[in-house]
DNA sequence: CGCCTGTCTTGACGTCCGTCGAATCAGAGA
DNA sequence: TCTCTGATTCGACGGACGTCAAGACAGGCG
């Protein structure tokens, strides 16, 4: 992460729009692929796997880090760094209040990369 | 795909269970995401979201790889690597037939990665 | 059989990633 | 203000990843 240039680009894939029809559909363009794939590289990461899960499914729509980091056998610090990775990927928010910092799942995207891998039963049964 | 080298272990999520409530609904326990995880770092490379969807979207329901490679400013080799990656994360499933290998999308990991990532109405609304 | 074409494997190289400890920053409170 | 707690950043380390060139394997065809 120390080096990657194009650093912290947030992914604006803010776009309300479907933006992707499923990948079994239509042949994914090169430019969006770029866009995409790094959220589900984001994803590929059984701790930011968990974390992700636990930020979109919390009671009030957010997280507390302080709720976070003991849940794994990790340092303070190496959460931080995983959050920051989903959080360059476009898939959460973070705000801080006081002395807390809440993370929050931005569903627009999160819906994006499902429609992506979506199948038409239709599709399943062409062959 | 951290350590474990139990060598071409195709992941064995070939359950046609629904397996996993969307990751915004229940927290997604460690060991499920040690199983799905690896499958969307298959996905997490824009090369190999490409080449998922150029198989997933083809005609016959498979992509020769003569087809596939050219379509890349990447030699043959790193082409053939990012198809192992798929099949050993249990995306796709390869054929020799004579001289030329095809590869066939699972539609069942991509259903269960799509659940996994969808969002009921429901739950967006509740904020 | 020998050659050719298509695909995969091997070995190597540079870069990126996951993790940690130490240092730093941001607020709350005495 | 000074200190304490929560969270992030910095610097480093080992391992994994993406890529390639070279070689090996598989099958078709003279």
């Amino acid at each position: 992460m120390s080096k990657q240039q194009a650093s912290l680009p947030v992914v604006d894939l803010n776009a309300d729009a479907p933006c992707c029809p499923p990948l079994a559909q239509r042949r994914v363009p090169a430019e969006t692929a770029a866009v995409l794939a790094p959220a589900f590289k984001a994803l590929g990461d059984p701790v930011r796997l968990q974390l992700m899960s636990m930020i979109a499914s919390a009671e009030d729509g957010e997280a507390c880090v302080c709720d976070l980091t003991p849940a794994f056998d990790l340092t303070g610090p190496t959460i931080s760094h995983h959050l920051k990775t989903l959080r360059e990927a476009g898939l959460v928010d973070a705000e801080r209040r006081g002395t807390w910092v809440y993370y929050r799942a931005r569903p627009q995207i999160l819906r994006q990369l499902a429609a992506l891998l979506s199948i038409e039963p239709a599709a399943a049964a062409k062959a």
